[in-house]
RNA sequence: GGCGCUAUCGUCUAGGGGUUAGGACGUGAGAUUCUCAAUCUUAAAACCCGGGUUCGAUUCCCGGUAGCGCUACCA
Protein backbone atom coordinates (compact mmCIF):
# COMPACT_ATOMS: atom_id res chain seq x y z
CA UNK A 1 0.00 0.00 0.00
CA UNK A 2 1.48 3.22 -1.10
CA UNK A 3 0.13 6.50 -0.97
CA UNK A 4 1.13 9.79 -1.63
CA UNK A 5 1.30 13.95 -1.29
CA UNK A 6 2.31 15.53 -3.89
CA UNK A 7 2.28 19.37 -3.50
CA UNK A 8 3.20 22.23 -5.68
CA UNK A 9 5.58 24.77 -4.17
CA UNK A 10 4.01 27.86 -4.97
CA UNK A 11 3.41 29.13 -1.37
CA UNK A 12 2.46 28.48 2.24
CA UNK A 13 0.56 25.05 3.06
CA UNK A 14 -3.21 25.85 3.35
CA UNK A 15 -5.09 23.82 5.59
CA UNK A 16 -6.83 22.09 2.68
CA UNK A 17 -3.68 20.56 1.62
CA UNK A 18 -2.75 20.06 5.23
CA UNK A 19 -5.55 17.80 5.53
CA UNK A 20 -4.88 15.90 2.34
CA UNK A 21 -1.52 15.40 3.38
CA UNK A 22 -3.31 14.38 6.82
CA UNK A 23 -5.44 11.72 5.39
CA UNK A 24 -3.05 9.82 3.38
CA UNK A 25 -0.25 9.68 6.64
CA UNK A 26 -2.69 8.43 8.87
CA UNK A 27 -4.03 5.86 6.08
CA UNK A 28 -0.54 4.91 5.44
CA UNK A 29 0.42 4.58 9.16
CA UNK A 30 -2.30 2.66 9.98
CA UNK A 31 -2.21 0.17 7.11
CA UNK A 32 1.69 -0.03 8.07
CA UNK A 33 1.91 1.42 4.06
CA UNK A 34 4.32 4.05 2.76
CA UNK A 35 3.86 7.40 2.35
CA UNK A 36 5.40 9.43 -0.15
CA UNK A 37 6.13 13.13 -0.55
CA UNK A 38 6.75 14.04 -4.20
CA UNK A 39 6.93 18.00 -5.17
CA UNK A 40 4.96 18.80 -7.87
CA UNK A 41 6.39 21.66 -9.76
CA UNK A 42 6.24 21.18 -13.34
CA UNK A 43 4.81 25.01 -12.90
CA UNK A 44 8.34 26.35 -12.99
CA UNK A 45 7.00 29.98 -13.07
CA UNK A 46 4.91 29.74 -9.70
CA UNK A 47 7.44 27.06 -7.67
CA UNK A 48 10.30 28.39 -5.92
CA UNK A 49 13.07 26.20 -3.86
CA UNK A 50 12.81 28.49 -0.89
CA UNK A 51 8.49 27.08 -0.78
CA UNK A 52 9.84 23.53 -1.05
CA UNK A 53 11.88 23.80 2.32
CA UNK A 54 9.04 25.64 3.93
CA UNK A 55 6.62 23.18 2.61
CA UNK A 56 8.84 20.36 4.51
CA UNK A 57 9.02 22.46 7.84
CA UNK A 58 5.45 23.00 7.88
CA UNK A 59 4.38 19.26 7.37
CA UNK A 60 7.00 18.13 10.20
CA UNK A 61 5.64 20.67 12.33
CA UNK A 62 2.45 19.63 11.98
CA UNK A 63 3.54 15.88 13.03
CA UNK A 64 3.63 13.85 9.55
CA UNK A 65 6.83 12.19 8.65
CA UNK A 66 7.26 10.57 4.73
CA UNK A 67 9.32 7.72 4.04
CA UNK A 68 10.36 8.64 0.41
CA UNK A 69 11.43 11.76 -0.97
CA UNK A 70 13.00 14.67 -2.05
CA UNK A 71 14.99 14.96 0.50
CA UNK A 72 15.69 10.95 1.20
CA UNK A 73 15.27 9.08 -1.94
CA UNK A 74 13.74 6.42 -2.05
CA UNK A 75 12.90 3.58 -4.91
CA UNK A 76 11.43 5.42 -7.24
CA UNK A 77 13.36 8.47 -7.57
CA UNK A 78 13.08 11.17 -8.92
CA UNK A 79 11.02 13.09 -6.08
CA UNK A 80 10.85 16.49 -7.76
CA UNK A 81 9.21 16.30 -11.43
CA UNK A 82 11.46 18.94 -12.58
CA UNK A 83 14.08 16.55 -12.35
CA UNK A 84 12.10 13.93 -14.57
CA UNK A 85 13.40 14.78 -18.09
CA UNK A 86 12.39 12.69 -20.90
CA UNK A 87 10.00 9.71 -19.55
CA UNK A 88 6.84 11.86 -20.28
CA UNK A 89 7.94 11.82 -24.24
CA UNK A 90 8.79 8.29 -24.09
CA UNK A 91 5.52 7.42 -23.32
CA UNK A 92 3.74 9.48 -24.92
CA UNK A 93 5.80 8.28 -28.29
CA UNK A 94 4.79 4.79 -27.18
CA UNK A 95 0.81 5.52 -26.92
CA UNK A 96 1.42 6.76 -30.77
CA UNK A 97 3.12 3.83 -31.93
CA UNK A 98 0.17 1.38 -30.40
CA UNK A 99 -2.75 3.95 -32.02
CA UNK A 100 -3.59 5.45 -28.63
CA UNK A 101 -2.60 8.50 -29.15
CA UNK A 102 -2.04 11.27 -32.21
CA UNK A 103 -0.44 14.13 -33.11
CA UNK A 104 -2.51 17.04 -33.17
CA UNK A 105 -2.01 19.61 -35.70
CA UNK A 106 -4.64 22.00 -35.12
CA UNK A 107 -3.58 25.59 -33.84
CA UNK A 108 -4.11 27.18 -30.87
CA UNK A 109 -6.17 29.75 -32.40
CA UNK A 110 -8.44 27.58 -34.18
CA UNK A 111 -8.82 25.53 -31.19
CA UNK A 112 -9.62 28.96 -28.97
CA UNK A 113 -12.01 29.54 -31.75
CA UNK A 114 -14.14 26.60 -31.74
CA UNK A 115 -14.36 26.53 -28.04
CA UNK A 116 -15.70 29.78 -28.35
CA UNK A 117 -18.32 28.82 -30.99
CA UNK A 118 -19.35 25.79 -28.39
CA UNK A 119 -20.04 27.79 -25.71
CA UNK A 120 -21.53 30.78 -27.81
CA UNK A 121 -23.99 27.90 -28.83
CA UNK A 122 -24.15 26.57 -25.20
CA UNK A 123 -22.59 23.20 -26.23
CA UNK A 124 -20.24 21.07 -24.86
CA UNK A 125 -16.82 21.66 -25.00
CA UNK A 126 -14.92 19.05 -26.17
CA UNK A 127 -11.83 18.85 -29.16
CA UNK A 128 -14.29 17.48 -32.18
CA UNK A 129 -11.49 15.09 -33.08
CA UNK A 130 -10.04 16.93 -36.13
CA UNK A 131 -6.88 15.48 -35.94
CA UNK A 132 -7.56 11.89 -35.04
CA UNK A 133 -7.85 10.50 -38.40
CA UNK A 134 -5.29 11.44 -39.94
CA UNK A 135 -3.15 8.77 -41.52
CA UNK A 136 -0.42 7.60 -39.04
CA UNK A 137 2.20 8.13 -41.93
CA UNK A 138 0.83 11.65 -43.15
CA UNK A 139 1.16 12.38 -39.41
CA UNK A 140 4.83 10.92 -39.23
CA UNK A 141 5.46 12.66 -42.76
CA UNK A 142 4.31 16.06 -41.19
CA UNK A 143 6.14 15.78 -38.42
CA UNK A 144 9.44 14.59 -39.95
CA UNK A 145 8.38 18.19 -41.89
CA UNK A 146 8.58 20.01 -38.85
CA UNK A 147 5.31 21.00 -38.53
CA UNK A 148 4.41 21.98 -34.91
CA UNK A 149 2.12 19.92 -33.29
CA UNK A 150 0.80 18.47 -29.96
CA UNK A 151 -0.12 14.98 -28.98
CA UNK A 152 -3.53 14.20 -27.59
CA UNK A 153 -4.91 10.99 -26.02
CA UNK A 154 -7.98 8.99 -27.82
CA UNK A 155 -10.07 8.84 -25.46
CA UNK A 156 -12.27 5.21 -25.81
CA UNK A 157 -15.66 5.38 -27.23
CA UNK A 158 -17.45 3.99 -23.99
CA UNK A 159 -18.34 5.25 -20.72
CA UNK A 160 -15.76 5.20 -18.06
CA UNK A 161 -16.30 4.62 -14.35
CA UNK A 162 -14.19 4.23 -11.58
CA UNK A 163 -14.36 3.15 -8.20
CA UNK A 164 -13.84 6.08 -5.40
CA UNK A 165 -13.49 5.14 -1.69
CA UNK A 166 -15.65 8.19 -0.71
CA UNK A 167 -18.18 7.93 -3.15
CA UNK A 168 -18.35 5.05 -4.67
CA UNK A 169 -18.79 4.11 -8.32
CA UNK A 170 -18.06 7.10 -10.72
CA UNK A 171 -19.56 7.60 -14.09
CA UNK A 172 -18.61 9.51 -16.77
CA UNK A 173 -19.85 9.51 -20.32
CA UNK A 174 -17.35 9.41 -22.77
CA UNK A 175 -19.33 12.14 -24.99
CA UNK A 176 -18.17 14.57 -22.00
CA UNK A 177 -14.74 13.59 -21.95
CA UNK A 178 -12.41 14.81 -25.19
CA UNK A 179 -9.45 13.79 -26.48
CA UNK A 180 -7.07 15.20 -24.17
CA UNK A 181 -3.28 16.98 -25.00
CA UNK A 182 -0.77 15.19 -22.59
CA UNK A 183 2.01 16.60 -24.17
CA UNK A 184 2.32 20.49 -25.66
CA UNK A 185 4.06 21.67 -28.52
CA UNK A 186 6.32 22.91 -26.95
CA UNK A 187 7.19 19.48 -25.65
CA UNK A 188 6.62 20.09 -22.29
CA UNK A 189 3.72 17.09 -20.54
CA UNK A 190 0.48 18.40 -19.19
CA UNK A 191 -0.22 17.76 -15.44
CA UNK A 192 -3.00 15.35 -15.66
CA UNK A 193 -0.56 13.01 -17.68
CA UNK A 194 2.32 13.65 -15.57
CA UNK A 195 0.49 12.63 -12.89
CA UNK A 196 -0.44 9.60 -13.68
CA UNK A 197 3.07 8.53 -15.22
CA UNK A 198 4.53 9.78 -11.97
CA UNK A 199 1.94 7.48 -9.75
CA UNK A 200 2.29 4.77 -11.86
CA UNK A 201 5.86 4.80 -11.70
CA UNK A 202 6.22 5.10 -7.76
CA UNK A 203 3.58 2.06 -7.24
CA UNK A 204 1.13 4.25 -5.87
CA UNK A 205 -2.13 2.25 -5.06
CA UNK A 206 -4.47 4.85 -3.62
CA UNK A 207 -4.94 8.18 -4.87
CA UNK A 208 -6.24 10.22 -2.10
CA UNK A 209 -7.00 13.92 -3.20
CA UNK A 210 -8.86 16.81 -2.87
CA UNK A 211 -11.94 16.65 -4.89
CA UNK A 212 -11.66 19.55 -7.10
CA UNK A 213 -9.53 16.24 -8.87
CA UNK A 214 -12.77 14.12 -9.32
CA UNK A 215 -13.65 16.05 -12.78
CA UNK A 216 -9.83 15.05 -14.12
CA UNK A 217 -10.05 11.47 -12.74
CA UNK A 218 -12.27 10.09 -16.11
CA UNK A 219 -9.20 11.48 -18.04
CA UNK A 220 -6.88 9.78 -15.82
CA UNK A 221 -8.56 6.59 -15.66
CA UNK A 222 -7.89 6.35 -19.68
CA UNK A 223 -4.24 7.52 -19.58
CA UNK A 224 -3.98 4.28 -17.21
CA UNK A 225 -5.51 2.04 -19.79
CA UNK A 226 -4.29 3.01 -22.70
CA UNK A 227 -0.57 2.68 -20.97
CA UNK A 228 -1.56 -0.97 -19.72
CA UNK A 229 -0.81 0.43 -15.81
CA UNK A 230 -2.94 -0.77 -13.16
CA UNK A 231 -5.50 2.00 -11.80
CA UNK A 232 -5.22 2.75 -8.61
CA UNK A 233 -8.26 3.29 -6.06
CA UNK A 234 -8.91 6.90 -5.95
CA UNK A 235 -10.60 9.05 -2.91
CA UNK A 236 -11.27 12.17 -3.29
CA UNK A 237 -11.86 14.36 -0.04
CA UNK A 238 -14.59 16.97 0.15
CA UNK A 239 -13.48 20.56 0.37
CA UNK A 240 -12.72 22.94 3.23
CA UNK A 241 -15.25 26.20 3.15
CA UNK A 242 -15.44 29.08 4.85
CA UNK A 243 -17.91 30.90 6.88
CA UNK A 244 -19.52 31.94 4.22
CA UNK A 245 -19.50 28.50 2.52
CA UNK A 246 -17.18 29.79 -0.53
CA UNK A 247 -13.70 28.07 -0.63
CA UNK A 248 -11.19 28.40 2.52
CA UNK A 249 -8.60 30.57 1.35
CA UNK A 250 -6.37 33.59 2.97
CA UNK A 251 -9.41 36.02 2.68
CA UNK A 252 -10.83 33.92 5.54
CA UNK A 253 -7.90 34.89 7.90
CA UNK A 254 -5.22 32.69 9.17
CA UNK A 255 -5.47 29.83 6.98
CA UNK A 256 -1.62 28.41 6.29
CA UNK A 257 -0.04 26.14 8.75
CA UNK A 258 2.47 28.38 9.15
CA UNK A 259 -0.18 30.94 10.32
CA UNK A 260 -1.69 28.75 12.70
CA UNK A 261 1.99 27.89 14.12
CA UNK A 262 2.86 32.09 14.87
CA UNK A 263 -1.05 31.69 16.57
CA UNK A 264 0.00 29.67 18.79
CA UNK A 265 -2.06 26.64 18.01
CA UNK A 266 -0.42 23.16 18.95
CA UNK A 267 -0.09 21.08 16.10
CA UNK A 268 -1.72 18.25 18.06
CA UNK A 269 -5.19 20.50 18.23
CA UNK A 270 -4.95 21.30 14.57
CA UNK A 271 -4.00 17.34 13.15
CA UNK A 272 -6.98 16.89 15.50
CA UNK A 273 -9.78 19.11 13.92
CA UNK A 274 -8.33 18.55 10.64
CA UNK A 275 -9.22 14.59 11.27
CA UNK A 276 -12.71 15.88 12.48
CA UNK A 277 -13.38 17.47 9.20
CA UNK A 278 -14.99 14.61 7.05
CA UNK A 279 -14.08 11.82 9.46
CA UNK A 280 -15.65 10.73 12.72
CA UNK A 281 -15.17 7.53 14.51
CA UNK A 282 -17.81 4.81 14.62
CA UNK A 283 -20.15 6.21 16.82
CA UNK A 284 -19.66 9.57 16.38
CA UNK A 285 -19.09 10.65 19.81
CA UNK A 286 -15.37 10.92 20.24
CA UNK A 287 -14.16 13.66 19.50
CA UNK A 288 -10.27 14.18 20.82
CA UNK A 289 -7.92 12.16 19.18
CA UNK A 290 -4.14 12.19 20.19
CA UNK A 291 -2.32 11.61 16.49
CA UNK A 292 -1.14 8.54 18.11
CA UNK A 293 -4.61 7.71 18.65
CA UNK A 294 -5.77 8.85 15.13
CA UNK A 295 -3.54 6.68 13.23
CA UNK A 296 -5.16 3.68 15.27
CA UNK A 297 -8.97 4.80 14.62
CA UNK A 298 -8.71 6.65 11.52
CA UNK A 299 -11.24 4.71 8.66
CA UNK A 300 -10.64 5.85 5.00
CA UNK A 301 -14.02 4.21 4.77
CA UNK A 302 -15.82 6.57 6.61
CA UNK A 303 -15.05 9.75 5.53
CA UNK A 304 -17.98 11.95 4.55
CA UNK A 305 -18.38 13.16 1.05
CA UNK A 306 -20.10 16.36 1.96
CA UNK A 307 -17.96 19.81 2.26
CA UNK A 308 -17.29 20.97 5.78
CA UNK A 309 -16.89 24.82 6.83
CA UNK A 310 -14.08 25.61 8.78
CA UNK A 311 -15.06 26.69 12.70
CA UNK A 312 -12.31 28.38 14.56
CA UNK A 313 -14.00 28.22 17.63
CA UNK A 314 -13.93 24.50 17.45
CA UNK A 315 -10.33 24.22 16.95
CA UNK A 316 -9.63 26.76 19.62
CA UNK A 317 -11.29 24.55 21.89
CA UNK A 318 -9.28 21.69 21.26
CA UNK A 319 -6.23 23.77 21.52
CA UNK A 320 -7.12 24.95 25.01
CA UNK A 321 -7.55 21.26 25.35
CA UNK A 322 -4.20 20.46 24.26
CA UNK A 323 -2.12 23.50 26.38
CA UNK A 324 -4.18 22.21 29.61
CA UNK A 325 -1.93 18.38 28.73
CA UNK A 326 0.74 20.10 27.52
CA UNK A 327 3.46 20.12 29.86
CA UNK A 328 4.20 23.56 31.57
CA UNK A 329 7.69 23.83 29.79
CA UNK A 330 6.80 23.01 26.55
CA UNK A 331 3.65 25.21 26.45
CA UNK A 332 6.24 28.36 28.18
CA UNK A 333 9.23 27.53 25.07
CA UNK A 334 5.98 27.93 22.60
CA UNK A 335 4.70 31.45 24.34
CA UNK A 336 8.22 32.60 25.28
CA UNK A 337 8.94 34.17 21.37
CA UNK A 338 5.71 35.74 21.57
CA UNK A 339 6.17 37.57 24.70
CA UNK A 340 9.41 38.78 23.75
CA UNK A 341 8.12 40.26 21.02
CA UNK A 342 4.96 42.00 23.23
CA UNK A 343 7.76 43.21 25.18
CA UNK A 344 10.28 44.30 22.36
CA UNK A 345 12.92 41.84 24.47
CA UNK A 346 15.18 40.13 21.89
CA UNK A 347 17.45 38.45 24.12
CA UNK A 348 15.92 37.06 27.36
CA UNK A 349 18.17 36.72 30.58
CA UNK A 350 17.60 32.93 32.26
CA UNK A 351 15.81 35.46 35.12
CA UNK A 352 12.88 36.98 32.45
CA UNK A 353 12.57 33.27 31.02
CA UNK A 354 11.73 32.08 34.08
CA UNK A 355 9.18 35.18 34.53
CA UNK A 356 7.92 34.49 31.48
CA UNK A 357 7.26 31.05 32.00
CA UNK A 358 5.19 31.60 35.21
CA UNK A 359 3.04 34.61 33.14
CA UNK A 360 2.10 31.92 30.64
CA UNK A 361 1.56 29.48 33.36
CA UNK A 362 -0.42 31.45 34.90
CA UNK A 363 -2.63 32.77 32.07
CA UNK A 364 -2.40 29.72 29.85
CA UNK A 365 -5.71 28.29 30.95
CA UNK A 366 -7.87 31.58 29.92
CA UNK A 367 -6.38 31.71 26.20
CA UNK A 368 -7.67 30.16 23.05
CA UNK A 369 -4.26 30.35 21.44
CA UNK A 370 -0.92 31.12 22.62
CA UNK A 371 -0.83 34.47 20.81
CA UNK A 372 -3.44 36.27 23.17
CA UNK A 373 -1.26 35.70 25.65
CA UNK A 374 0.08 39.67 25.44
CA UNK A 375 -3.00 40.81 25.76
CA UNK A 376 -4.26 38.89 28.61
CA UNK A 377 -0.86 39.81 30.80
CA UNK A 378 -1.10 43.42 29.75
CA UNK A 379 -2.53 43.97 33.27
CA UNK A 380 1.25 43.07 34.53
CA UNK A 381 3.10 44.15 31.73
CA UNK A 382 1.53 47.86 31.95
CA UNK A 383 0.69 50.35 33.93
CA UNK A 384 -1.78 53.26 33.22
CA UNK A 385 -2.92 55.09 36.36
CA UNK A 386 -4.48 58.00 34.38
CA UNK A 387 -6.25 55.95 31.93
CA UNK A 388 -7.49 54.46 34.86
CA UNK A 389 -8.60 56.91 36.65
CA UNK A 390 -10.37 58.43 33.83
CA UNK A 391 -12.12 55.61 31.92
CA UNK A 392 -15.71 56.00 32.24
CA UNK A 393 -16.78 52.56 33.43
CA UNK A 394 -14.15 52.63 36.72
CA UNK A 395 -16.03 55.73 37.67
CA UNK A 396 -18.37 54.29 39.68
CA UNK A 397 -16.47 52.38 41.95
CA UNK A 398 -13.58 54.66 42.32
CA UNK A 399 -16.27 57.39 43.90
CA UNK A 400 -17.92 54.80 46.33
CA UNK A 401 -17.10 55.80 49.60
CA UNK A 402 -15.83 52.39 50.65
CA UNK A 403 -13.19 52.42 47.57
CA UNK A 404 -11.38 55.36 48.91
CA UNK A 405 -11.47 53.77 52.38
CA UNK A 406 -10.06 50.45 51.34
CA UNK A 407 -7.98 52.15 49.24
CA UNK A 408 -6.35 54.20 51.85
CA UNK A 409 -6.00 50.99 54.23
CA UNK A 410 -4.74 48.89 51.70
CA UNK A 411 -1.84 51.78 50.93
CA UNK A 412 -1.25 52.74 54.28
CA UNK A 413 -0.41 49.18 55.30
CA UNK A 414 1.57 48.32 52.01
CA UNK A 415 3.89 51.85 52.86
CA UNK A 416 4.98 49.60 56.11
CA UNK A 417 5.72 46.15 54.25
CA UNK A 418 9.29 45.40 53.09
CA UNK A 419 9.97 44.08 49.54
CA UNK A 420 9.05 42.09 47.63
CA UNK A 421 5.57 41.49 48.69
CA UNK A 422 4.84 38.17 49.00
CA UNK A 423 1.02 36.72 47.35
CA UNK A 424 0.23 35.66 50.48
CA UNK A 425 1.22 38.29 52.77
CA UNK A 426 -1.37 40.26 49.86
CA UNK A 427 -4.28 38.68 50.85
CA UNK A 428 -3.91 38.52 54.55
CA UNK A 429 -3.46 42.63 54.18
CA UNK A 430 -6.78 42.58 52.17
CA UNK A 431 -8.18 40.48 54.89
CA UNK A 432 -7.23 42.66 57.82
CA UNK A 433 -8.64 45.61 55.96
CA UNK A 434 -11.75 43.63 55.49
CA UNK A 435 -11.90 42.99 59.54
CA UNK A 436 -10.73 46.93 60.33
CA UNK A 437 -13.31 49.01 57.52
CA UNK A 438 -15.83 45.75 57.59
CA UNK A 439 -15.80 46.30 53.51
CA UNK A 440 -15.97 42.86 51.84
CA UNK A 441 -16.36 40.97 48.35
CA UNK A 442 -16.74 43.06 45.45
CA UNK A 443 -16.65 46.40 47.17
CA UNK A 444 -13.33 45.30 48.96
CA UNK A 445 -11.49 43.56 45.63
CA UNK A 446 -13.13 46.16 42.82
CA UNK A 447 -11.06 49.22 43.47
CA UNK A 448 -7.91 47.73 44.50
CA UNK A 449 -8.11 45.54 41.06
CA UNK A 450 -8.57 48.69 39.31
CA UNK A 451 -5.81 50.53 41.31
CA UNK A 452 -3.46 47.59 40.39
CA UNK A 453 -4.06 46.94 36.34
CA UNK A 454 -6.47 49.78 35.60
CA UNK A 455 -9.66 47.17 35.15
CA UNK A 456 -12.43 45.52 36.46
CA UNK A 457 -11.33 42.06 35.67
CA UNK A 458 -8.38 39.76 35.04
CA UNK A 459 -6.19 36.87 36.88
CA UNK A 460 -6.52 36.23 40.99
CA UNK A 461 -4.37 38.65 43.40
CA UNK A 462 -2.63 35.03 43.93
CA UNK A 463 -1.36 34.82 40.56
CA UNK A 464 -1.29 38.51 39.79
CA UNK A 465 0.70 39.60 42.92
CA UNK A 466 3.74 37.55 42.47
CA UNK A 467 3.94 38.22 38.65
CA UNK A 468 4.11 41.56 39.39
CA UNK A 469 6.47 41.09 42.11
CA UNK A 470 8.83 40.03 39.83
CA UNK A 471 8.81 41.61 37.09
CA UNK A 472 9.74 44.68 39.23
CA UNK A 473 12.88 43.16 39.95
CA UNK A 474 13.44 42.82 36.37
CA UNK A 475 15.16 44.90 33.75
CA UNK A 476 13.05 45.71 30.77
CA UNK A 477 12.93 47.68 28.12
CA UNK A 478 9.90 49.16 29.89
CA UNK A 479 10.18 48.24 33.82
CA UNK A 480 7.10 46.84 35.18
CA UNK A 481 6.02 48.83 38.32
CA UNK A 482 6.10 46.31 41.58
CA UNK A 483 2.29 46.70 43.87
CA UNK A 484 3.72 48.97 46.51
CA UNK A 485 4.46 51.03 43.74
CA UNK A 486 1.24 51.11 41.77
CA UNK A 487 -1.20 51.71 44.70
CA UNK A 488 1.25 54.80 45.78
CA UNK A 489 1.19 56.02 42.21
CA UNK A 490 -2.32 55.45 42.06
CA UNK A 491 -3.42 57.03 44.90
CA UNK A 492 -1.58 60.16 44.12
CA UNK A 493 -2.98 60.82 40.93
CA UNK A 494 -6.19 60.17 42.76
CA UNK A 495 -5.89 62.57 45.35
CA UNK A 496 -4.41 65.38 43.14
CA UNK A 497 -7.27 65.05 40.87
C1' G B 1 -24.35 25.97 -21.19
C1' G B 2 -22.58 20.66 -20.38
C1' C B 3 -20.88 17.07 -16.90
C1' G B 4 -19.78 15.57 -11.98
C1' C B 5 -20.06 15.83 -6.64
C1' U B 6 -22.81 17.26 -2.28
C1' A B 7 -27.35 18.15 1.04
C1' U B 8 -29.20 15.85 9.44
C1' C B 9 -29.29 21.57 14.90
C1' G B 10 -25.75 28.18 13.37
C1' U B 11 -21.08 24.74 12.65
C1' C B 12 -18.57 19.60 12.66
C1' U B 13 -20.96 15.08 12.74
C1' A B 14 -23.54 9.92 14.51
C1' G B 15 -27.50 7.25 12.92
C1' G B 16 -30.74 4.82 9.86
C1' G B 17 -37.43 1.91 6.77
C1' G B 18 -40.86 2.38 12.82
C1' U B 19 -35.59 6.23 17.42
C1' U B 20 -37.61 10.84 22.88
C1' A B 21 -32.99 11.64 15.68
C1' G B 22 -27.35 10.88 19.64
C1' G B 23 -22.57 13.60 20.57
C1' A B 24 -19.29 17.92 20.15
C1' C B 25 -18.25 23.33 19.25
C1' G B 26 -20.82 27.69 19.79
C1' U B 27 -25.24 30.16 22.10
C1' G B 28 -28.92 31.05 26.52
C1' A B 29 -29.81 30.16 31.85
C1' G B 30 -28.06 28.65 36.69
C1' A B 31 -24.08 27.32 40.30
C1' U B 32 -19.12 28.86 41.82
C1' U B 33 -15.54 33.21 41.83
C1' C B 34 -13.84 40.07 43.93
C1' U B 35 -14.12 40.13 38.24
C1' C B 36 -13.01 37.73 33.50
C1' A B 37 -11.66 32.89 32.02
C1' A B 38 -11.95 27.92 33.45
C1' U B 39 -15.23 24.26 35.67
C1' C B 40 -20.05 21.89 36.79
C1' U B 41 -25.47 21.64 35.89
C1' U B 42 -29.13 22.84 32.44
C1' A B 43 -31.96 24.68 28.11
C1' A B 44 -32.99 25.97 23.10
C1' A B 45 -31.58 24.19 18.35
C1' A B 46 -31.68 19.82 12.58
C1' C B 47 -33.34 15.36 8.75
C1' C B 48 -33.61 21.24 1.62
C1' C B 49 -38.34 20.78 -1.50
C1' G B 50 -41.68 17.61 -4.57
C1' G B 51 -42.99 12.95 -6.31
C1' G B 52 -42.70 7.72 -6.04
C1' U B 53 -41.63 2.49 -3.46
C1' U B 54 -43.74 0.87 1.23
C1' C B 55 -48.46 -0.61 6.19
C1' G B 56 -44.70 3.20 7.32
C1' A B 57 -39.91 7.38 4.94
C1' U B 58 -35.43 11.77 7.49
C1' U B 59 -33.27 6.99 5.72
C1' C B 60 -34.26 3.62 -0.67
C1' C B 61 -35.42 5.54 -6.01
C1' C B 62 -36.51 9.69 -9.39
C1' G B 63 -37.00 14.92 -10.23
C1' G B 64 -36.28 19.96 -8.57
C1' U B 65 -33.53 23.57 -5.94
C1' A B 66 -29.08 25.30 -3.91
C1' G B 67 -23.75 25.08 -3.04
C1' C B 68 -19.15 23.55 -4.89
C1' G B 69 -15.91 21.55 -8.67
C1' C B 70 -14.32 20.36 -13.69
C1' U B 71 -15.15 21.92 -18.54
C1' A B 72 -7.36 24.81 -21.27
C1' C B 73 -1.38 23.39 -25.33
C1' C B 74 -3.24 25.80 -15.83
C1' A B 75 -1.82 22.86 -11.76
Amino acid sequence: MRVRFAPSPTGQVHVGNARTALFNWLFARQQGGTFILRIEDTDLERSEARYEAQLMEDIQWLGLDWDEGPDKGGPYPPYRQSDKGQVYLDHAERLIREGKAYPCFCSQQELERQREEAQAAQQPQIYPGTCRNIPPEEAVRRRQAGESCAIRLKIPERPIRFHDIVRGWVEFSNEVVSDLIIIRSSGVAVYNYVVVVDDAEMKITHVIRGDDHLSNTPKQVALYEALDWPVPEFAHLSTILGPDRERLSKRHGATSLANFREMGVLPEALMNYMALLGWAPTGGEREVFSPTELVQEFDLTRVTPSPAVFDFEKLYWLNRHYIKESAPERVAALAEPILLRALELSEPTSEISAWLAHITAALVHSVNKLDELPERAASVLHFYPVAAIGATENQEILAAETSQTVLAAVTAKLEAEAEPLEAAHFKAILKEVQKETGIKGPALFHPVRIALTGQQSGPEFDRLVPLMEEGARLTLSKSVPAVRERLAAFMTILQTR
